[in-house]
RNA sequence: GGCGGCAUAGCCAAGUGGUAAGGCAGGGGCCUGCAAAGCCUUUAUCCCCAGUUCGAAUCUGGGUGCCGCCUCCA
């Protein structure tokens, strides 16, 4: 069975046929640089991050570029605001979106095009475009002729006199470039300098680039003519997308992409989040700060990803304080079984584990379930469930372990379970740091100092004098130690 | 107004013709001096109506509600 995937462009499930055998190229539409990201940027590159790993951990080797905007009017007016630069300024959210995407575990894309380092292919590529009559230069600018491009909306699957009727009050006059444009729907290619902006030298004058101009111009560079897979959010298919495919494909006559694949969007209340609305929250806000509803810690970046994931990647995904509370719990499960091997291992007299982990046996029924469920689209929800109950049968076996008990599981079965829920977990890029308990800090007080008050305690309790018995208890609870009391009058302790 | 999508338990979410995965939250039980932790167990007939079918959450038609795009947007 082969994997199939969502093309908006066909608007149905395909089976993925690569131009080369065993190779994707795949270019994903970036952030403009104006502002920290929001969660609807983690949630998009988080999904395609997914989509990457998953696709090299089916046997495909894979390249993947993804621009970063970096001409645009709202990091000039960023960079007013701030009395900075257009450069400054882009330079200052680049960083941060590394940092971000890192927290997030986001593999780096191989390629990071800037509009700024792209303008030889950007202005080649609108050359062409005029010498095919498909552009046209007006007083500085450049527009793209909409109505000479016949596929015009194949895409987003719009007629051009279908949305005239609803976008006309709004194109003809609040627009400042109408004036130059010669139909309504022309977009800008190229626009003339204005005073005090960072300008390019071009044959029309110095000026800058439009905005779609520049991921045709991108792929073209990086790709060639054609890519398999294109990217982005769903807001993107319109107009964003769409430019692009008339862009590229009235130059090359190929098609731009085979397949395309749009992210659905993050509400907040039922609502989009995004920036015009003022609903946002940004990666770092929700990271750094504890929470209220998480009594009072930080929200993991793992249940974050966790919380992206749970959603199939084209739904809407609402984000509430619920939301975050289950994710968080549900990563702590995950994670309890991720670390089981370093946490049980010793005790299990499993060997010692090598940093590069042997691969699950591939025939395995969970690595089955597993793969049918993302070869269906990218079903995450359903892959996750393939990881919850391997980290379920984890878990519980790393409680009687930690509680004393024997499991009654052979050691070889939890070693492959183990195997097949990190490397399962790993295609969705969650990940426990290695926390061997015994190389973390020790804080609070000794074993000895523990064990003597277990002591202390112990003898309360034969004599009936709980309050002493409790006492101790909390003292050591206050202290991160938490006691547990096991049948046959044994109590154990464990630091948290 | 046009185009597209969605509607499954308290919340999130799979399932696309054969009598409802999983997560979170909740209930019950075991254990305990009490507790915590743990273990076991439990919780839906799928928005409404009408069809097709031996059989539908799943197909068809009609409603209702919500969301996205049509302007910058992941």
């Amino acid at each position: 069975m082969s994997l199939r995937l969502y093309n908006s462009l066909s608007r149905q499930k395909e089976p993925l046929v690569t131009a080369e055998p065993n190779i994707v190229k795949m270019y994903c539409c970036g952030v403009t640089v104006y502002d920290y990201c929001h969660l609807g940027h983690a949630r998009s590159y988080i999904v395609w991050d997914v989509v990457r790993r998953y696709l090299m951990w089916r046997g495909y080797k894979v390249r993947y570029v993804q621009n970063f905007t970096d001409i645009d009017d709202k990091i000039l007016r960023r960079a007013r605001e701030e009395h900075s630069t257009m450069e400054a300024v882009s330079e200052k959210y680049i960083q941060a979106y590394f940092e971000d995407m890192a927290r997030l575990n986001i593999l780096p894309a191989d390629e990071y095009p800037r509009a700024t380092h792209t303008l030889d292919g950007i202005k080649r590529l609108i050359h062409e475009l005029e010498q095919q009559g498909m552009a046209y230069a007006a007083a500085g600018d450049v527009y793209y002729s909409v109505r000479k491009f016949t596929d015009y909306g194949k895409l987003s699957g719009r007629k051009l006199e279908e949305m005239q009727a609803g976008a006309s009050g709004r194109v003809e006059s609040s627009d400042p470039e109408a004036s130059k444009k010669q139909d309504p729907f022309d977009f800008a290619l190229w626009k003339a300098a204005k005073p005090d902006e960072p300008a390019w030298e071009s044959d029309w004058g110095k000026g800058r680039p439009g905005w779609h101009i520049e991921c045709s111009a991108m792929v073209r560079d990086r790709f060639g003519d054609s890519i398999d897979i294109h990217t982005g959010g769903a807001d993107l298919v319109f107009p964003h997308h769409e430019n692009e495919i008339a862009q590229s494909e009235a130059v090359t006559g190929k098609p731009l992409s085979r397949y395309w694949m749009h992210n659905g969007m993050v509400n907040v209340d039922g609502e989009k989040m995004s920036k015009s609305l003022g609903n946002f929250t940004t990666i770092r806000q929700l990271l750094d700060n504890p929470l209220p509803i998480l009594n009072d810690t930080t929200f993991d970046p793992m249940a974050l990803r966790l919380f992206v994931l749970q959603a199939q990647y084209r739904k809407p995904l609402d984000f509430t304080d619920e939301a975050i509370q289950a994710a968080q719990h549900s990563w702590v499960t995950i994670r309890e079984g991720l670390l089981f091997g370093w946490n049980h291992g010793p005790q299990l007299n499993w060997p010692d584990l090598p940093p590069d982990l042997p691969k699950a046996p591939a025939e395995s029924e969970a690595i089955d379930q597993f793969r049918r469920a993302m070869d269906d689209d990218f079903n995450t929800p359903e892959g996750l469930a393939v990881l919850f109950e391997l980290a379920k049968t984890l878990k519980r076996n790393g409680n009687i372990l930690k509680h004393g008990g024997q499991t009654d599981t052979p050691s070889e079965n939890l070693y492959q379970t183990w195997l097949c829920l990190r490397e399962l977990a790993g295609v969705l890029g969650l990940v426990a740091p290695p926390e061997i308990p015994s190389v973390q800090p020790q804080t609070g007080p000794s074993a000895e100092e523990i064990e003597a008050l277990i002591t202390r305690r112990q003898s309360a309790r034969e004599s009936k004098d709980f309050a002493t018995a409790d006492q101790i208890r909390d003292e050591l609870k206050a202290q991160g130690i938490q006691l547990i009391d096991q049948p046959g009058g044994v109590t154990s302790w464990i630091r948290e």
